[in-house]
DNA sequence: TCGTTTTTGTTTAACCTTCAAGAATGCCAG
DNA sequence: CTGGCATTCTTGAAGGTTAAACAAAAACGA
């Protein structure tokens, strides 16, 4: 069962653990991070009919030229794995809100397209949803915090990149 | 505050749309999240055989006072529902690292008690993990960033937390 | 006390995510 | 052109999560 042949030990010399400060830092983000990831889930799945991701993939595809992007692209701008993206798509396309079309010139490839109900349902759940966000997250802070946020969330996403630093991670197959 | 049973519809006058900078923190956000996320939950699920908030229900027993905690208290201190908790449970204690006990007192409760082999599990996979986080945000962040995400997050969270404001949403059930 | 309401925890089914595997096409070196 | 490798996307099964309904015990109120 379980497993671990060694995989990520400590570099030898000890752990670092973590000290009370930064312990403290990261169960707040964890606790606001979880309640954050289910309050935003449990509005769109209430009003919208579908989870927050999903929502997130109809926002891309709707910024997109075409209101279409290929698969792999829409994966990697919504950084989940194709999988993923490929039973999402199933699922959005089994709602109406989006259809496949074969791309013409590489024959593996699919466009995920928004169609006009997709398009339909974001006009109508936008205000909604930017209201939930607003309440949770940018009305509770200053503009320093906020824009202290956004720094801060950059750095860590790029370090977590599949090309960023030297990781090997999240290849997001 | 607040609160709006109408469902989250916007408040009349028209909704008040991000701007350019905070759809620019929230995106940076929502990234940083989904990978952080992506990242700890596959470092652990291969390390130790187990999700991420799994681990932290482990590592919550392991600060409780006779290594146990009831159900309920369980579940809000790892701000999930009681329904998720229930399963998380009887799949850890499957593998052996959690068993449950009566409450004497209450014939309704529920004791999640960390086993010995759960304590073994928590403490070959502590440095691993530790590291791990590290890595994905401490090393990447100054002191003062560091200390802003906490008071950050402490703020969102609290704004989110069933007794929180004129909240009506996460009762966490 | 008796009846109602709350609290606690579980269960079922539907849905979502992950992992590993696989089919189809494209690409490239020789 | 051909054989091998890479890329693109899908699939199926296993496991995790959600929502709603439920049973049991406790708490409450007249």
């Amino acid at each position: 069962m379980n497993t671990a042949p060694a995989a990520s030990s400590a570099p030898v010399g000890g752990p670092r653990w973590l000290t009370d400060e930064e312990q403290c830092v990261w169960r707040s983000y964890i606790e606001a991070a979880t309640l954050l990831e289910d309050h935003l889930d449990r509005q769109l799945q209430r009003d919208a009919g579908m989870p927050h991701i999903y929502y997130g993939l109809l926002v891309k595809l709707a910024e997109s030229p075409h209101r279409r992007l290929r698969m792999t692209e829409l994966a990697m701008s919504a950084k989940i794995t194709r999988s993923r993206l490929s039973h999402a798509i199933a699922r959005l396309e089994k709602s109406g809100w989006v259809r496949r079309e074969d791309c013409p010139s590489d024959k593996r490839g699919q466009f995920a397209v928004l169609t006009d109900e997709g398009q339909e349902v974001l006009d109508q759940h936008a205000p909604g949803h930017v209201n939930a966000v607003r309440q949770a997250v940018f009305d509770r802070l200053t503009p320093e915090q906020q824009k202290s946020l956004g720094e801060i969330m950059r750095i860590v996403a790029e370090g977590l990149q599949p090309s960023g630093a030297g990781a090997d991670l999240p290849w997001l197959r």
